[in-house]
DNA sequence: TATGTTTACGAACGGTCGGTCTTATTGTAC
DNA sequence: GTACAATAAGACCGACCGTTCGTAAACATA
């Protein structure tokens, strides 16, 4: 960074290969991810990322990092705007759905692909995986005792029970896009299936509504 | 087939190939899937596949199809047995539960996997595995339907209601494996997360008792 | 036994992969 | 201006990819 503080021409390309990478790890798998074409599509030399990376595993953990800070930025952060309590809860849901519902990322859930991805391979790029969702699930555990402490919640489902629905349903909406988009466009099948998703969700018997 | 009935030798390795390579394709990816690597566990040539798969795509679709014919024989069969309603709608989800406890694929559920895998990426892989995902959602739908019909199902909760919810729970199942991981082994991990899902099951908010 | 098909092999193809060089340009600091 | 590090490009490497080819057994049929 230079002194005046913009940005100098280096970390430019940084991010700018870190957002391409995120998308086409997103669709083409963190594995299936070739630095050929995120060189091609940023109109940079292959050889020109190996000075930011020294390999591409190391790139892949920088694609879950940025991820990360783009899910905290996009879901987290706006969600700790609400009170606390079973509308931080759901604030978090609506935020997530509605991350969904933008596509900024066309290959769905990076998260949830990814750990579908390395579910059986062991290593590093798992090790960080299973980091993130043991962070974000307790987050989610965390919320659902604060909402329990503040009765708004009922209790006995813990651990992991209302954090477990809520992020299986965020992990289907993906799952199931393909089969009703044989009926609709991929796009709007997406769309009906977030909506039946929050239907679901209303169920006063799986997560209460805010009062 | 000769005209004793035995194997020829063609369907022989025809069917061992296809046994390799859904393993290989659960932990790898379907996509991921080499050529080299299927012969060569199989003590073949990569050559040979050629004979009887005329492209890597063929041998792909192959697999797919394997691998219902296999979930048809070792889930769906045996719980056809149960009596028609709630029992047989419990008899599918233990028959799946014990397939996964059982680990005859290393990677999971190679559905659940090849969905994540080929969400984003059109052609003529997803087109199929929306057809498997499809007809596997339309059988649960039936025999809930089947067991509201027979008074065992509080009905309401259709379209795709109970069968969403079975659904999900299994492709959970996968997910969360490598978080629990980390604490215990990952089989045990595992397994303790199929007891957590069948409690969670038996909740009769979700899935009532068969009585 | 003779014939044609199925099945399998080894060698080789063009292409892409991740990765490593050398070289040139840019920006900062002195 | 000079020195220096950061950044980028281009040529190139060995390895692996899916695929094709020619060839040769194995097999069914006659």
């Amino acid at each position: 960074m230079t002194q005046d503080g913009r940005l100098i021409r280096g970390e430019r390309t940084r991010t700018a290969v870190l957002d391409q990478a995120l998308v086409l790890a997103t669709v083409a798998g963190l594995d299936g991810l070739s630095l050929s074409q995120v060189a091609d599509a940023l109109g940079v030399s292959k050889s020109g990322l190996f000075a930011h990376w020294r390999s591409k595993e190391a790139l892949q953990l920088a694609v879950i990092e940025h991820a990360r800070a783009q899910w905290t930025e996009r879901i987290i952060r706006p969600a700790l705007a609400a009170p606390r309590g079973i509308r931080r809860l759901w604030a978090v849901h609506d935020t997530r759905l509605a991350f969904y519902e933008a596509e900024v990322l066309p290959g769905g859930c990076f998260f949830a692909n990814a750990h579908f991805e390395y579910n059986a391979r062991p290593g590093v790029i798992r090790d960080r995986l299973a980091v993130e969702l043991t962070d974000w699930m307790t987050f989610l555990t965390t919320l659902a005792a604060d909402a329990v402490a503040l009765g708004e919640l009922r209790p006995g489902a813990e651990p992991g029970g209302v954090a477990y629905e809520t992020e299986s349903l965020g992990v289907c909406a993906v799952m199931q896009a393909p089969v009703l988009g044989r009926d609709v466009t991929f796009r709007r099948a997406r769309r009906a299936q977030l909506e039946h998703l929050r239907a679901l969700a209303t169920d006063p018997t799986i997560l209460p509504e805010p009062t």
